[in-house]
DNA sequence: CCGTCCATGTTTAGATCTAAACGTGCGACC
DNA sequence: GGTCGCACGTTTAGATCTAAACATGGACGG
């Protein structure tokens, strides 16, 4: 993360055209008949929500100068609550990455003064908010979470409830035809 | 792509513990008392499926010898019809990455035996299905969307339509609220 | 006591993507 | 005609992740 520099990329930029799912599917129809189409709207309809959701999220990271990998190293130590530490296993196993990925996570942290590392019992490296960090994310798990909320503002409670249980059977479904390896999806904010 | 190669890595392995997103929301809730956290079961639902339904289908593709980025290629290719050619800006467009990626996927590819580059009108240049590659993406096509087909087996026509249009409405939703860069989600199979 | 094994962390190699730096046909405009 | 600038494609630098190779502290059995 480097909040003010000066180098750093332009945001997000502008949308592409998009093929739409129900030509993708009249178009394998049309050249393998017989294939079947039927689950191409549904599963790229959910990769699309996925993508967008990712995207707006790293759009407002970006804003606040720090990214996706960051805030969920430091929201997974602030949501530990105190005293804010935890040690690498721990840490890989909330973030769902490996050990390695939050290794080096730590170092860029470190290297940016939002968290500590000091030793703990046995081999295990204890990682800790540093004050900094600490400030850091407050503001950063404010400003995620009131923009996520926008995106749920007109939906009633029951709706989201319903779309929630969908989404997590659908997901139950689709993990129970195969496992699911660790890395990947961020849970948390 | 490395079909036949015997030191390729494992395929993916076990579940991870997963914190669940009702804990994280609490956890919000305590830590920062005021914080809204109406979307965090939603927004992790979301994620949480789309990570799956990748899993899943890199599980088959590796099965298959190959990755998500090929078979997005060869099948762009494929869906387009005879001749089964396109420039690179083309696949660009439709494969919704940067020009830059699409360079090196067919550097991989043609590498590889699977699809043939040759100089187009003025400056383009025109990638071409090679018969391995023809042969590879029929294949290829056919398990994940029959894969795919097993994922919505269980599911009403009329399920499958509403859960899609959700999707949709939500996905427009949010992209409404922060303009959609490229690169991301492969919608195509 | 000592050796074996396992769990933990870090480091490295390799994959892949984006953004940006380049090089270059071609058409527009003067 | 000549020049400019755009659009295209490739290449490179940098980010980040996984898997695997390492290194090491502890526990447990003999």
């Amino acid at each position: 993360m480097r909040p003010d520099d000066p180098q750093a990329p332009p945001a997000p930029s502008a949308p592409t055209a998009r093929p739409d799912a129900h030509e993708v599917a009249a178009a394998w129809a049309r050249e393998l008949p017989g294939v079947p189409t039927r689950s191409v709207p549904v599963v790229t309809a959910a990769k699309l929500l996925a993508a967008a959701l990712r995207r707006r999220r790293e759009s407002v990271l970006y804003e606040l100068g720090t990214d996706a990998a960051t805030l969920d190293l430091l929201s997974t130590l602030r949501r530990a609550g105190p005293p804010y530490r935890l040690t690498t296993r721990e840490l890989a196993d909330r973030c769902l990455v490996t050990a390695g990925a939050i290794s080096q996570r730590v170092a860029r942290a470190e290297r940016d003064g939002l968290v500590e590392r000091r030793a703990g019992a046995g081999r295990t490296v204890e990682v800790a908010l540093a004050p900094a960090g600490h400030a850091r994310v407050e503001t950063l798990a404010r400003s995620v979470l009131e923009a996520d909320d926008e995106l749920v503002a007109g939906l009633e409670d029951e709706t989201l409830v319903q779309l929630e249980d969908v989404l997590d059977r659908w997901r139950r479904h689709v993990e129970g035809r195969a496992p699911a390896p660790r890395g990947s999806a961020s849970p948390a904010s």
